[in-house]
RNA sequence: GUGGAUGUAGCUCAGCAGGUUAGAGCGCUGGAUUGUGGUUCCAGAGGUCGCCGGUUCGAGUCCGGUCUUCCACCCCA
Protein backbone atom coordinates (compact mmCIF):
# COMPACT_ATOMS: atom_id res chain seq x y z
CA UNK A 1 0.00 0.00 0.00
CA UNK A 2 1.52 3.12 -0.83
CA UNK A 3 1.91 5.59 2.41
CA UNK A 4 0.23 9.03 1.72
CA UNK A 5 3.06 12.17 0.79
CA UNK A 6 3.85 13.35 4.01
CA UNK A 7 2.81 17.05 3.65
CA UNK A 8 2.02 19.97 6.62
CA UNK A 9 -1.22 22.57 6.69
CA UNK A 10 -1.37 25.34 4.22
CA UNK A 11 0.38 28.04 5.40
CA UNK A 12 2.80 26.86 7.70
CA UNK A 13 6.21 25.56 8.07
CA UNK A 14 8.74 23.53 9.31
CA UNK A 15 12.36 24.88 10.07
CA UNK A 16 15.64 23.27 9.84
CA UNK A 17 18.69 23.90 12.41
CA UNK A 18 20.10 26.41 10.12
CA UNK A 19 16.68 28.42 9.97
CA UNK A 20 16.47 27.61 13.82
CA UNK A 21 20.04 28.99 14.60
CA UNK A 22 18.81 32.29 11.93
CA UNK A 23 15.77 32.02 13.75
CA UNK A 24 16.62 31.99 17.09
CA UNK A 25 19.25 34.72 16.57
CA UNK A 26 16.14 37.11 15.99
CA UNK A 27 14.11 35.97 18.93
CA UNK A 28 17.67 36.16 21.31
CA UNK A 29 18.22 40.00 19.89
CA UNK A 30 14.55 41.10 20.00
CA UNK A 31 14.48 38.98 23.85
CA UNK A 32 17.48 41.00 24.89
CA UNK A 33 16.37 44.37 24.34
CA UNK A 34 13.20 44.05 25.60
CA UNK A 35 15.14 42.74 29.11
CA UNK A 36 17.14 45.86 28.68
CA UNK A 37 14.20 48.29 28.82
CA UNK A 38 12.87 46.36 32.04
CA UNK A 39 9.54 43.93 30.21
CA UNK A 40 9.12 40.28 32.07
CA UNK A 41 8.32 37.43 30.05
CA UNK A 42 4.48 36.08 30.51
CA UNK A 43 3.34 33.15 28.00
CA UNK A 44 -0.63 32.20 27.68
CA UNK A 45 -2.09 29.52 25.60
CA UNK A 46 -2.17 28.49 22.23
CA UNK A 47 -5.88 28.44 22.50
CA UNK A 48 -8.57 31.18 23.83
CA UNK A 49 -12.19 31.32 24.31
CA UNK A 50 -13.90 32.73 21.15
CA UNK A 51 -15.90 34.75 23.80
CA UNK A 52 -12.36 36.82 24.42
CA UNK A 53 -10.93 36.86 20.92
CA UNK A 54 -14.51 37.66 18.91
CA UNK A 55 -15.44 41.65 18.11
CA UNK A 56 -11.87 42.21 18.76
CA UNK A 57 -10.37 42.43 15.66
CA UNK A 58 -13.41 43.90 13.32
CA UNK A 59 -15.21 41.89 10.77
CA UNK A 60 -12.56 40.99 8.73
CA UNK A 61 -10.34 39.44 11.86
CA UNK A 62 -13.49 37.39 13.19
CA UNK A 63 -13.71 35.90 9.87
CA UNK A 64 -9.97 34.83 9.72
CA UNK A 65 -10.03 33.11 13.72
CA UNK A 66 -9.20 29.51 13.57
CA UNK A 67 -12.27 28.00 15.53
CA UNK A 68 -11.75 25.03 17.68
CA UNK A 69 -14.04 22.07 17.15
CA UNK A 70 -15.98 21.17 20.95
CA UNK A 71 -14.70 17.50 21.91
CA UNK A 72 -17.16 14.94 22.55
CA UNK A 73 -20.54 15.07 21.11
CA UNK A 74 -20.53 18.35 18.99
CA UNK A 75 -23.50 17.92 17.22
CA UNK A 76 -25.71 17.92 20.77
CA UNK A 77 -28.15 20.63 20.44
CA UNK A 78 -27.92 21.75 16.75
CA UNK A 79 -30.81 21.57 14.80
CA UNK A 80 -30.55 20.51 11.19
CA UNK A 81 -32.61 23.69 10.35
CA UNK A 82 -29.08 25.45 11.85
CA UNK A 83 -26.82 24.12 9.20
CA UNK A 84 -29.04 25.24 6.38
CA UNK A 85 -30.58 28.87 7.61
CA UNK A 86 -27.92 30.74 9.43
CA UNK A 87 -24.77 30.17 7.32
CA UNK A 88 -21.80 28.37 8.10
CA UNK A 89 -20.80 31.42 10.40
CA UNK A 90 -23.56 30.95 12.69
CA UNK A 91 -23.47 27.36 12.73
CA UNK A 92 -19.67 26.98 14.28
CA UNK A 93 -20.52 29.66 16.86
CA UNK A 94 -22.65 26.43 17.99
CA UNK A 95 -19.90 23.97 17.58
CA UNK A 96 -17.18 25.67 18.69
CA UNK A 97 -16.12 27.40 22.29
CA UNK A 98 -12.35 27.80 21.82
CA UNK A 99 -10.28 29.28 18.63
CA UNK A 100 -6.47 29.77 18.25
CA UNK A 101 -5.12 33.18 19.08
CA UNK A 102 -4.93 35.72 16.73
CA UNK A 103 -2.46 38.00 17.88
CA UNK A 104 -0.93 38.44 21.56
CA UNK A 105 -2.03 42.17 22.64
CA UNK A 106 -5.72 40.35 22.85
CA UNK A 107 -4.95 37.77 25.19
CA UNK A 108 -2.73 40.27 26.86
CA UNK A 109 -5.73 42.44 28.06
CA UNK A 110 -7.53 39.17 28.86
CA UNK A 111 -4.13 38.25 31.31
CA UNK A 112 -4.23 41.44 32.94
CA UNK A 113 -8.11 41.58 34.07
CA UNK A 114 -7.93 38.06 35.17
CA UNK A 115 -4.64 38.76 37.51
CA UNK A 116 -5.20 42.54 38.25
CA UNK A 117 -4.58 42.09 41.83
CA UNK A 118 -1.17 40.11 41.42
CA UNK A 119 -0.11 42.72 38.64
CA UNK A 120 2.26 46.23 39.78
CA UNK A 121 1.20 48.68 37.38
CA UNK A 122 2.62 50.07 34.75
CA UNK A 123 2.53 46.67 33.93
CA UNK A 124 5.89 46.45 31.25
CA UNK A 125 5.57 43.04 29.55
CA UNK A 126 7.05 41.16 26.74
CA UNK A 127 5.97 38.04 24.98
CA UNK A 128 7.00 35.72 22.36
CA UNK A 129 4.95 33.04 20.94
CA UNK A 130 2.96 31.71 17.53
CA UNK A 131 -0.26 33.07 16.91
CA UNK A 132 -2.48 31.48 13.68
CA UNK A 133 -4.62 33.86 11.06
CA UNK A 134 -7.26 31.78 8.60
CA UNK A 135 -5.65 34.21 5.82
CA UNK A 136 -4.67 33.19 2.23
CA UNK A 137 -0.92 32.38 2.57
CA UNK A 138 1.35 34.67 0.36
CA UNK A 139 5.50 36.12 0.81
CA UNK A 140 5.54 36.73 4.18
CA UNK A 141 1.98 35.68 4.91
CA UNK A 142 1.54 32.99 6.82
CA UNK A 143 -1.30 31.09 8.83
CA UNK A 144 1.41 30.03 11.88
CA UNK A 145 4.08 32.78 12.69
CA UNK A 146 5.50 33.95 15.56
CA UNK A 147 4.79 37.71 17.37
CA UNK A 148 7.01 39.10 19.88
CA UNK A 149 5.02 41.85 21.33
CA UNK A 150 6.11 44.44 24.10
CA UNK A 151 3.28 45.96 25.79
CA UNK A 152 3.19 48.54 28.91
CA UNK A 153 0.10 48.88 30.41
CA UNK A 154 -1.39 51.26 33.30
CA UNK A 155 0.05 54.63 32.01
CA UNK A 156 -0.58 57.18 29.78
CA UNK A 157 2.47 58.58 29.72
CA UNK A 158 3.84 59.31 25.59
CA UNK A 159 6.97 58.35 27.72
CA UNK A 160 5.91 54.66 26.64
CA UNK A 161 5.77 55.48 22.91
CA UNK A 162 8.88 57.15 23.37
CA UNK A 163 10.48 53.87 24.60
CA UNK A 164 8.95 51.74 22.27
CA UNK A 165 10.22 54.24 19.04
CA UNK A 166 14.08 53.60 21.05
CA UNK A 167 13.03 49.77 21.41
CA UNK A 168 12.33 49.65 17.35
CA UNK A 169 15.52 51.18 16.67
CA UNK A 170 17.60 49.32 18.74
CA UNK A 171 16.24 45.77 17.84
CA UNK A 172 16.49 46.40 13.84
CA UNK A 173 20.35 48.30 14.38
CA UNK A 174 21.28 45.07 16.28
CA UNK A 175 19.92 42.99 13.48
CA UNK A 176 21.22 45.32 11.18
CA UNK A 177 17.54 46.13 9.10
CA UNK A 178 17.32 49.69 7.67
CA UNK A 179 13.75 50.67 8.65
CA UNK A 180 11.87 53.30 8.88
CA UNK A 181 8.84 53.75 11.65
CA UNK A 182 5.80 55.45 10.29
CA UNK A 183 3.77 57.18 13.30
CA UNK A 184 0.03 58.43 12.97
CA UNK A 185 -2.37 58.54 15.55
CA UNK A 186 -5.87 57.69 15.64
CA UNK A 187 -6.96 61.24 17.21
CA UNK A 188 -5.78 63.03 14.13
CA UNK A 189 -7.99 60.52 11.88
CA UNK A 190 -10.91 61.18 14.30
CA UNK A 191 -10.84 64.97 14.11
CA UNK A 192 -9.99 64.87 10.02
CA UNK A 193 -13.32 63.21 9.73
CA UNK A 194 -15.13 65.42 12.19
CA UNK A 195 -13.71 68.32 10.28
CA UNK A 196 -14.78 67.72 7.18
CA UNK A 197 -18.55 66.10 8.89
CA UNK A 198 -17.59 62.27 7.16
CA UNK A 199 -17.55 60.23 10.41
CA UNK A 200 -18.77 57.32 9.59
CA UNK A 201 -16.08 57.45 6.67
CA UNK A 202 -13.06 57.02 8.40
CA UNK A 203 -11.62 54.01 6.81
CA UNK A 204 -12.36 54.71 3.08
CA UNK A 205 -11.04 58.14 3.72
CA UNK A 206 -8.08 56.52 4.99
CA UNK A 207 -7.88 53.56 2.39
CA UNK A 208 -7.82 56.10 -0.38
CA UNK A 209 -5.51 58.51 0.92
CA UNK A 210 -2.69 55.56 1.26
CA UNK A 211 -3.21 55.35 -2.58
CA UNK A 212 -2.16 59.11 -3.35
CA UNK A 213 1.03 57.76 -4.71
CA UNK A 214 0.14 54.84 -6.56
CA UNK A 215 -2.86 55.95 -8.30
CA UNK A 216 -2.70 60.20 -8.36
CA UNK A 217 -4.71 62.71 -7.17
CA UNK A 218 -8.15 62.77 -9.39
CA UNK A 219 -7.87 58.81 -9.19
CA UNK A 220 -7.90 59.27 -5.30
CA UNK A 221 -10.94 61.88 -5.62
CA UNK A 222 -12.89 60.07 -7.80
CA UNK A 223 -12.47 56.31 -5.16
CA UNK A 224 -13.55 59.48 -2.28
CA UNK A 225 -16.33 60.41 -4.22
CA UNK A 226 -17.57 56.66 -5.21
CA UNK A 227 -17.42 55.22 -1.44
CA UNK A 228 -20.08 58.17 -0.79
CA UNK A 229 -17.97 61.03 0.46
CA UNK A 230 -19.57 64.47 -0.11
CA UNK A 231 -18.00 66.79 -2.64
CA UNK A 232 -17.68 69.51 -0.28
CA UNK A 233 -15.92 66.89 2.43
CA UNK A 234 -13.40 66.20 -0.56
CA UNK A 235 -12.88 69.68 -1.74
CA UNK A 236 -12.36 70.31 2.00
CA UNK A 237 -9.49 67.01 2.55
CA UNK A 238 -7.32 68.46 -0.58
CA UNK A 239 -4.78 69.87 1.49
CA UNK A 240 -4.81 66.10 3.52
CA UNK A 241 -4.70 64.03 0.50
CA UNK A 242 -1.48 65.92 -0.67
CA UNK A 243 0.14 67.11 2.57
CA UNK A 244 3.92 66.80 2.19
CA UNK A 245 6.92 68.04 4.15
CA UNK A 246 8.66 67.29 6.99
CA UNK A 247 7.09 66.19 10.39
CA UNK A 248 6.87 69.53 11.47
CA UNK A 249 5.51 71.07 8.61
CA UNK A 250 2.76 68.65 8.25
CA UNK A 251 1.92 69.26 11.62
CA UNK A 252 1.43 72.66 11.21
CA UNK A 253 -0.42 72.16 8.37
CA UNK A 254 -2.59 69.81 10.52
CA UNK A 255 -3.14 71.95 13.33
CA UNK A 256 -4.77 74.80 10.98
CA UNK A 257 -6.97 71.99 9.25
CA UNK A 258 -7.98 70.68 12.77
CA UNK A 259 -8.21 73.77 14.59
CA UNK A 260 -12.03 73.29 15.24
CA UNK A 261 -11.85 69.74 16.33
CA UNK A 262 -10.79 69.08 20.04
CA UNK A 263 -9.81 65.16 19.71
CA UNK A 264 -7.66 65.91 16.54
CA UNK A 265 -5.91 68.86 18.34
CA UNK A 266 -5.07 66.53 21.18
CA UNK A 267 -3.36 64.13 18.80
CA UNK A 268 -1.60 66.70 17.27
CA UNK A 269 -0.07 67.83 20.73
CA UNK A 270 0.74 63.80 21.38
CA UNK A 271 2.66 63.69 18.38
CA UNK A 272 4.76 66.96 18.75
CA UNK A 273 5.32 65.01 21.99
CA UNK A 274 6.32 61.94 20.78
CA UNK A 275 8.67 63.96 17.68
CA UNK A 276 10.21 66.24 20.34
CA UNK A 277 11.61 63.86 22.50
CA UNK A 278 12.61 60.96 19.83
CA UNK A 279 14.00 64.02 18.07
CA UNK A 280 16.39 65.22 21.17
CA UNK A 281 17.88 61.35 21.16
CA UNK A 282 20.79 60.95 19.35
CA UNK A 283 22.21 58.15 17.52
CA UNK A 284 19.10 56.84 16.37
CA UNK A 285 19.29 54.78 13.40
CA UNK A 286 15.49 54.99 12.95
CA UNK A 287 13.77 57.40 10.07
CA UNK A 288 10.23 58.45 12.21
CA UNK A 289 7.44 59.67 9.87
CA UNK A 290 4.33 60.86 10.06
CA UNK A 291 1.73 59.29 7.83
CA UNK A 292 -1.49 59.91 7.49
CA UNK A 293 -2.39 56.92 5.61
CA UNK A 294 -1.94 54.50 8.47
CA UNK A 295 -4.99 53.67 10.45
CA UNK A 296 -4.55 49.77 10.80
CA UNK A 297 -7.81 47.22 10.58
CA UNK A 298 -7.38 46.38 14.11
CA UNK A 299 -10.02 48.35 15.91
CA UNK A 300 -9.05 48.79 19.50
CA UNK A 301 -6.32 51.83 18.84
CA UNK A 302 -7.35 54.85 20.17
CA UNK A 303 -3.88 57.08 19.52
CA UNK A 304 -0.55 56.54 18.60
CA UNK A 305 -0.48 54.04 15.65
CA UNK A 306 2.83 52.64 14.62
CA UNK A 307 3.90 50.72 11.83
CA UNK A 308 7.77 49.65 10.54
CA UNK A 309 8.74 48.59 6.89
CA UNK A 310 12.09 47.36 5.83
CA UNK A 311 13.85 50.26 3.26
CA UNK A 312 15.63 47.67 0.98
CA UNK A 313 12.66 45.17 0.48
CA UNK A 314 9.07 45.37 -0.03
CA UNK A 315 7.43 43.32 2.58
CA UNK A 316 4.47 45.34 4.18
CA UNK A 317 4.87 45.99 7.57
CA UNK A 318 7.66 43.80 9.83
CA UNK A 319 6.70 45.18 13.40
CA UNK A 320 2.91 47.38 14.16
CA UNK A 321 1.03 48.62 17.20
CA UNK A 322 0.26 51.71 18.86
CA UNK A 323 -2.11 53.07 21.66
CA UNK A 324 -5.24 51.18 23.00
CA UNK A 325 -7.33 52.95 25.79
CA UNK A 326 -9.80 50.39 27.09
CA UNK A 327 -9.11 47.33 25.67
CA UNK A 328 -9.09 46.02 29.33
CA UNK A 329 -12.67 47.69 29.51
CA UNK A 330 -14.41 44.67 27.34
CA UNK A 331 -13.03 42.45 30.03
CA UNK A 332 -14.06 44.32 33.01
CA UNK A 333 -11.28 46.48 33.96
CA UNK A 334 -11.82 50.22 33.45
CA UNK A 335 -9.48 53.39 32.66
CA UNK A 336 -6.66 51.27 32.25
CA UNK A 337 -4.55 52.28 28.85
CA UNK A 338 -2.10 50.23 27.56
CA UNK A 339 0.36 50.87 24.53
CA UNK A 340 2.80 48.14 22.47
CA UNK A 341 4.08 46.95 19.47
CA UNK A 342 4.66 43.92 17.48
CA UNK A 343 7.62 42.50 15.66
CA UNK A 344 7.05 40.00 12.77
CA UNK A 345 9.76 37.65 13.42
CA UNK A 346 8.66 35.43 10.37
CA UNK A 347 8.86 38.76 7.52
CA UNK A 348 11.84 39.99 9.43
CA UNK A 349 13.38 36.32 8.99
CA UNK A 350 12.19 36.41 5.54
CA UNK A 351 14.04 40.24 4.82
CA UNK A 352 17.23 39.58 6.61
CA UNK A 353 17.69 36.04 4.78
CA UNK A 354 16.67 37.96 1.29
CA UNK A 355 19.18 40.69 2.24
CA UNK A 356 21.76 38.44 3.60
CA UNK A 357 21.97 40.05 7.07
CA UNK A 358 22.54 37.12 9.24
CA UNK A 359 25.95 35.94 10.52
CA UNK A 360 27.85 33.55 9.13
CA UNK A 361 28.70 32.37 12.34
CA UNK A 362 25.23 31.06 13.22
CA UNK A 363 25.93 28.37 10.58
CA UNK A 364 28.67 26.91 12.59
CA UNK A 365 27.31 23.70 14.85
CA UNK A 366 30.58 23.22 16.70
CA UNK A 367 33.82 25.66 17.07
CA UNK A 368 36.20 22.63 17.23
CA UNK A 369 35.82 19.17 15.74
CA UNK A 370 38.08 16.19 16.88
CA UNK A 371 39.17 13.84 14.10
CA UNK A 372 38.43 10.12 15.01
CA UNK A 373 41.18 7.88 14.39
CA UNK A 374 39.89 4.78 16.43
CA UNK A 375 38.90 3.69 19.72
CA UNK A 376 42.40 3.94 21.05
CA UNK A 377 43.04 7.76 20.02
CA UNK A 378 39.53 8.72 21.01
CA UNK A 379 39.81 7.75 24.33
CA UNK A 380 42.82 9.68 24.24
CA UNK A 381 40.85 12.96 23.09
CA UNK A 382 37.48 12.56 25.18
CA UNK A 383 39.34 14.13 28.57
CA UNK A 384 40.50 16.95 26.50
CA UNK A 385 37.30 17.63 24.73
CA UNK A 386 35.53 17.60 27.88
CA UNK A 387 38.05 20.12 29.20
CA UNK A 388 36.98 22.58 26.33
CA UNK A 389 33.47 22.04 26.56
CA UNK A 390 34.20 22.94 30.37
CA UNK A 391 35.43 26.20 29.09
CA UNK A 392 32.21 26.88 26.93
CA UNK A 393 34.28 26.05 23.40
CA UNK A 394 31.15 24.15 21.69
CA UNK A 395 33.28 20.94 20.84
CA UNK A 396 32.70 17.20 19.21
CA UNK A 397 34.07 14.22 18.68
CA UNK A 398 33.49 12.78 15.15
CA UNK A 399 31.58 9.50 16.18
CA UNK A 400 33.12 6.96 13.58
CA UNK A 401 36.82 6.54 12.85
CA UNK A 402 35.83 7.06 9.40
CA UNK A 403 38.38 8.10 6.36
CA UNK A 404 39.89 11.66 7.03
CA UNK A 405 39.02 13.01 3.98
CA UNK A 406 35.45 12.54 4.83
CA UNK A 407 35.71 13.58 8.59
CA UNK A 408 37.02 16.90 7.05
CA UNK A 409 34.39 16.98 4.88
CA UNK A 410 31.79 16.86 7.85
CA UNK A 411 33.92 19.94 9.41
CA UNK A 412 33.53 21.86 6.28
CA UNK A 413 30.42 21.69 5.86
CA UNK A 414 29.30 22.20 9.40
CA UNK A 415 31.58 25.04 9.19
CA UNK A 416 33.22 24.23 12.33
CA UNK A 417 36.50 26.83 12.28
CA UNK A 418 38.91 24.13 13.61
CA UNK A 419 39.70 20.45 13.11
CA UNK A 420 42.18 19.07 16.40
CA UNK A 421 44.04 15.86 14.67
CA UNK A 422 45.12 13.31 17.15
CA UNK A 423 46.61 10.13 15.76
CA UNK A 424 49.33 7.99 17.13
CA UNK A 425 52.60 10.39 16.64
CA UNK A 426 50.48 13.33 19.07
CA UNK A 427 49.90 10.93 21.51
CA UNK A 428 53.47 10.43 21.56
CA UNK A 429 54.39 13.52 21.67
CA UNK A 430 52.13 15.07 23.84
CA UNK A 431 51.34 17.70 21.13
CA UNK A 432 47.96 18.10 19.18
CA UNK A 433 47.87 18.91 15.54
CA UNK A 434 45.28 21.92 14.82
CA UNK A 435 44.30 23.10 11.83
CA UNK A 436 42.63 26.22 10.94
CA UNK A 437 39.76 25.41 8.23
CA UNK A 438 39.32 29.22 7.18
CA UNK A 439 43.58 30.04 6.85
CA UNK A 440 44.34 26.21 6.44
CA UNK A 441 47.00 26.72 8.19
CA UNK A 442 47.89 23.95 10.69
CA UNK A 443 49.70 24.16 14.20
CA UNK A 444 50.80 21.49 17.12
CA UNK A 445 49.97 23.02 20.30
CA UNK A 446 50.63 21.03 23.96
CA UNK A 447 47.73 19.67 25.58
CA UNK A 448 48.06 21.47 28.85
CA UNK A 449 47.08 24.70 26.80
CA UNK A 450 44.65 23.75 24.28
CA UNK A 451 41.57 25.43 25.77
CA UNK A 452 43.56 28.82 26.01
CA UNK A 453 44.28 28.31 22.53
CA UNK A 454 41.29 28.37 21.48
CA UNK A 455 39.92 31.02 23.96
CA UNK A 456 42.33 33.38 23.22
CA UNK A 457 41.99 32.68 19.07
CA UNK A 458 38.81 33.38 19.25
CA UNK A 459 38.78 36.70 21.40
C1' G B 1 -13.12 35.92 0.29
C1' U B 2 -12.30 37.76 -5.40
C1' G B 3 -9.05 37.64 -9.74
C1' G B 4 -4.39 35.74 -12.16
C1' A B 5 -0.04 32.61 -12.65
C1' U B 6 2.96 28.26 -11.20
C1' G B 7 4.30 22.87 -10.28
C1' U B 8 9.76 18.37 -14.58
C1' A B 9 16.17 14.83 -10.36
C1' G B 10 17.88 17.30 -3.42
C1' C B 11 18.26 22.78 -5.75
C1' U B 12 17.83 26.24 -10.25
C1' C B 13 15.75 25.33 -14.77
C1' A B 14 15.62 23.07 -20.36
C1' G B 15 12.13 19.89 -23.11
C1' C B 16 11.14 20.33 -30.50
C1' A B 17 2.38 21.28 -34.01
C1' G B 18 1.37 15.52 -28.55
C1' G B 19 5.63 10.25 -31.04
C1' U B 20 10.77 5.36 -29.31
C1' U B 21 15.37 4.31 -23.17
C1' A B 22 13.10 12.69 -20.12
C1' G B 23 18.08 16.45 -20.24
C1' A B 24 21.82 20.41 -18.24
C1' G B 25 24.31 23.01 -14.30
C1' C B 26 24.91 22.79 -9.15
C1' G B 27 24.55 19.25 -5.21
C1' C B 28 25.11 14.00 -3.71
C1' U B 29 28.07 9.03 -3.57
C1' G B 30 32.70 6.65 -4.84
C1' G B 31 37.73 6.94 -6.86
C1' A B 32 42.62 9.68 -8.26
C1' U B 33 44.97 10.90 -2.68
C1' U B 34 45.15 3.62 3.03
C1' G B 35 46.63 11.00 8.48
C1' U B 36 43.71 16.37 5.96
C1' G B 37 38.28 19.81 3.63
C1' G B 38 37.07 24.21 0.55
C1' U B 39 40.41 24.06 -6.23
C1' U B 40 41.02 20.03 -10.24
C1' C B 41 40.19 15.22 -12.96
C1' C B 42 37.32 10.52 -13.60
C1' A B 43 33.11 7.40 -12.65
C1' G B 44 28.23 6.60 -10.59
C1' A B 45 23.43 6.95 -8.23
C1' G B 46 18.96 9.67 -8.42
C1' G B 47 12.69 11.51 -11.77
C1' U B 48 5.10 7.71 -10.19
C1' C B 49 7.26 14.69 -15.30
C1' G B 50 2.25 17.78 -8.16
C1' C B 51 -2.27 14.44 -7.70
C1' C B 52 -6.95 12.34 -10.02
C1' G B 53 -9.65 11.73 -14.30
C1' G B 54 -10.57 12.65 -19.70
C1' U B 55 -9.27 13.15 -25.22
C1' U B 56 -5.83 10.12 -28.36
C1' C B 57 -3.08 4.34 -31.52
C1' G B 58 0.17 7.27 -28.22
C1' A B 59 0.25 12.85 -23.13
C1' G B 60 5.77 15.82 -19.49
C1' U B 61 3.34 18.23 -23.80
C1' C B 62 -4.04 19.05 -25.03
C1' C B 63 -8.85 19.35 -21.72
C1' G B 64 -11.39 19.20 -16.72
C1' G B 65 -10.98 18.85 -11.56
C1' U B 66 -7.95 19.06 -7.20
C1' C B 67 -3.76 20.34 -4.15
C1' U B 68 0.83 23.36 -3.60
C1' U B 69 3.51 27.69 -4.09
C1' C B 70 3.49 32.67 -5.83
C1' C B 71 1.27 37.64 -7.50
C1' A B 72 -2.71 41.49 -7.28
C1' C B 73 -7.06 43.15 -4.37
C1' C B 74 -8.29 42.93 0.83
C1' C B 75 -6.06 42.82 5.30
C1' C B 76 -1.89 42.75 8.05
C1' A B 77 3.20 40.62 11.19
Amino acid sequence: MASAKPSIPKGTRDFSPIEMAQRNFIFDTIKSVFKIYGYQPIETPAMENLSTLLGKYGEEGDKLLFKILNSGDFTKGVQPTDVTSDGANALSLKICEKGLRYDLTVPFARFVVQYQNDITFPFKRYQIQPVWRADRPQKGRYREFYQCDVDVVGSNSLLNEVELVLIIDEVFSKLGVNHTIKINNRKILSGMVEVVGETERLIDITVAIDKIDKIGIDAVNKELANKGVSLQAIEKLQPIIQLKGTNAEKLSILSNFLSSSEIGLEGIEEMKTIFDSVGRLEGLDTTVELDLSLARGLNYYTGAIFEVEANDMEMGSICGGGRYDDLTGIFGLKNVSGVGISFGADRIYDVMLHLNLFPESLLASSQVMFTNFGPKEAAFCLPLIQKLRAKGISTELYPDAAKMKKQFDYANKKKIAYVVIVGETEIQSGEISVKNMLTGNQENIDTENIAEYFLSSHN
